[in-house]
Order: structure tokens, then sequence, then C-alpha cells
DNA sequence: AAAAAAT
């Protein structure tokens, strides 16, 4: 479907086309009209279907026609990271590009000047705010945040939200809104406690459910048996088998990321680390040169796994095995965007073995296993205990841990 | 079990 059929603000159209979209993404083609008829929505879709401009596009669209001219605000968006305010906040502006509607994103980390910048165009008033949870507290409690006017609430990436310990602050937030609202709630997967909270705020909430994360099948994947030791063996290996621009290497700790990169960078790569112990200038830099081309190579924690979209990837590299296969799902779907295709390797310890027969059920089908470079060695053999008790979720049944 | 997020 066009988004010319959708029924979109003509302005909005002009901005759509500047960025160069046309057909609308199944989500979209849900989502918009239902958004518009003023409905609450909870939707599960991940990064890469075009959620966010599934959400933007109406909201945009309701400012303009309510026409408003009053500068207070219309519409907030709840996000996990500070990248993704970011990143929506970029987006918001291609796709306001031709209209009169304001945004600006609020978070944390900044250099002390940034919450004294985000406190004075808060005061003058902005349509649209885009802002992690602490940050808007912050601002929220000081009284000079004119919520009255406001006639949107979205939650975005709702379930990270809640396994980083939002809920309470979320509450918070919502505290001050006004009760008459509109509230969209987006969330990659739809666990009880998501349906929990989705009872809590939204109000006869219309269900929009995007086909299963199945990872694209243009991504070629293939999962490397190893011992630990062999990991940075191996992923020197890798990169130097081939000249790649653009690649993204997954590590489930800050220290993990941390030395990959120290040990890439003897030999000489185009590489960084990104992860919470960065500055957030610094963070904000290596993403930005990362996104531009400056930057090969990526070494990153999970604060990229889920929301960032960055065009061209042509490799992922799960140098951990991630903890939930979601985020499997998640961090290879970088790759393999829009016409290109990609590759997804996955490094597996003897340790990690459990964790990755568990995706490979999640995906319903086993990941091909690449064979080690004579130079690495011989690795484990692949022998994940199949039996219940490795089913790597839930263990509803495990004792409670006593301290 | 680790990551992220307000100062």
């Amino acid at each position: 479907m066009k988004f010319k059929e959708l029924g979109l603000d003509d302005r909005l159209l002009e901005g759509i086309s500047a960025i160069g979209f046309e057909d609308a993404t199944p989500v979209q083609e849900q989502a918009i009209p239902k958004i518009i008829s003023g409905k609450d929505i909870i939707a599960s879709a991940q990064t890469g279907t075009g959620k966010t401009a599934a959400f933007l596009l109406p909201v945009i669209h309701q400012i303009l026609q309510a026409d408003d001219d009053q500068s207070n605000i219309k519409a907030l968006i709840i996000v996990p990271t500070r990248e993704l305010a970011v990143q929506i906040d970029q987006q918001m502006e291609g796709l306001s590009y031709f209209t009169s509607v304001s945004s600006i994103a609020v978070y944390g980390g900044g250099d002390g000047q940034s919450f004294s910048r985000e406190k004075s165009a808060l005061s003058q008033g902005a349509d649209v705010i885009i802002g992690t949870p602490g940050r808007l507290i912050a601002h929220l409690n000081l009284g000079y945040v004119q919520v009255s006017n406001l006639k949107c609430l979205v939650l975005d990436e709702a379930d990270r939200m809640l396994d980083m310990g939002f809920h309470d602050d979320l509450m918070k937030i919502i505290s001050y809104l006004p009760k008459q609202r509109q509230n969209l709630m987006f969330s990659a997967t739809m666990p009880p406690k998501i349906r929990d909270l989705a009872r809590k705020i939204l109000q006869e909430p219309d269900e929009i459910n995007i086909a299963i994360s199945k990872p694209a099948e243009r991504v070629a994947q293939a999962a490397f048996i190893l011992y630990d030791n062999q990991k940075i063996p191996l992923a020197k290996y890798l990169l130097k088998a081939k000249k790649l621009q653009s690649v993204i290497i997954f590590c489930s700790t800050k220290n993990s990321a941390k030395q990959l990169s120290k040990e890439l960078k003897k030999l000489e790569f185009s590489v960084e680390d990104i992860h919470s112990d960065l500055e957030q200038g610094e963070r904000e830099q290596v993403l930005r040169d990362f996104k531009n081309k400056k930057l090969s190579i990526l070494v990153a924690t999970d604060i990229l796994s889920r929301g960032i979209d960055v065009e061209d990837i042509e490799l992922v590299v799960n140098y951990d095995v991630p903890n939930d296969g979601e985020d499997y799902i998640h961090r290879i779907g970088r790759t393999a965007r829009a016409a290109s295709k990609g590759v997804a390797f996955t490094f597996v310890n003897e340790k990690e073995q459990n964790k990755f027969y568990a995706i490979e059920k999640l995906l319903e089908t086993p990941v091909p296993k690449g064979k080690l470079p004579a130079s690495i060695g011989e690795g484990p053999e692949y022998k994940p205990r199949t039996g219940s008790r490795s089913n790597g979720r839930k263990k509803y049944n495990s004792r409670k841990k006593r301290k």
C-alpha cells in the first residue's frame, strides 16, 4: 500500500517522499488508520518493520489536524535508551520537515548544559517530546512542562523498558498526564507482564500483530562451536578474511566488548566499542561515525541490540550468545536490511551451548555450524543438553536462590 | 546473568 492511500496530511506526504519512502510496511498499513481513528493500540513489532514511522506519522498527522498553535506538549514518546531517543528525534525531523510540528529529545548523560537547554526548550514548549524515563521525570518534577493539553502517549520497546526496571518510572510519568489521552504501546514480545502493563495503561486497545520475528531469509547464519580462548583468534581471522565496511560485533558484557575492541585495535582495524561506560558524547560520536561509515567495526553491548537502525550492515557477529532468543533475532536483524543481504555469525563456547540450542528451538531450525579454520585448531563437539531442563528460557520450577 | 537509565 502507498502512503498516499493512508489519508495522511499533504505536508507529511511531502516529508515522506523527501525521505524516499513510498510503500507503507505492514505495521504502518495496519497501525496508521487505527491511530488516526483515535484508538489505543498494542502492537508487537520489532525494529526494521517501520515501527517508528508507524506511530510518528499518525501522531504528527493528528497534531496538524487539531490545528492548535499553542506551544504545549501534545505527544510524549518514552523509550528505553538514549540512543533510541536520538534516533527517533532524527526520524521525526525528517518526517515533519514540511510541517510546523516541533520535537525535542530529552535524555541523561549530557554535559550539564544539555539539561538547561532541554529545560528552556521545554519551558517554551514543543509539540512532541521523546525521552528516556529518568530524565523525563526530572523535568516533570520541576514543573515547567505543560502537559495539560497532551493527547497521546507512546511507549516504545515496552518489554525492554520493563526488563530495565522502568515500571515504576513509567507509572510515575503517567501520573502527571491527563487521563483523557490516546495510548500506543509497542513491544517486541508480549509476555504476561507486558499484558499487565497494558491493562493498567491502555483503554480497550486494538491489537496489531506483525508475524513473529523470524530472521530475514536473506541473512546467512552460521555458528562456530569453539572454546572460549578461540573467540578472539576467530574474530580476527574472520575480519581479516574480507574487506568489510560495516560490521557490528555484539558482546554480552562491557568487559568483553572492551577487551575485544582492544585486541582488534592492535591489528589496526577501524574499530570502537560502545556501551554504557562511555560518556554520552563519546557514545553519540561513535554511533555517528559508524552510521556515516567512517568507522567500519563496532563492538557493542546490548545497548544497540534493539531499536537502533543502521543501513547496510554486512556482517553481525554474536561474539557471545545472547541471553534471550529474541535478542538473537534482534541482533541478526541488524543486517540484510532493504535490498542487501547479510551474514550473521555466532560464537558458541562450551558454556553457551545450551543457550544456543534454546535459540535454535525458538527459530525452529538448526543454525548451520561453521568449520573452524585450521589455524584456530579444533573446537569441542556440539553437545547441548536437549532435555527439558535446558530449554533456557523460564525456569519456573527452579528453587528460589538463598543469599 | 548482564545490560541500561537521573544526578
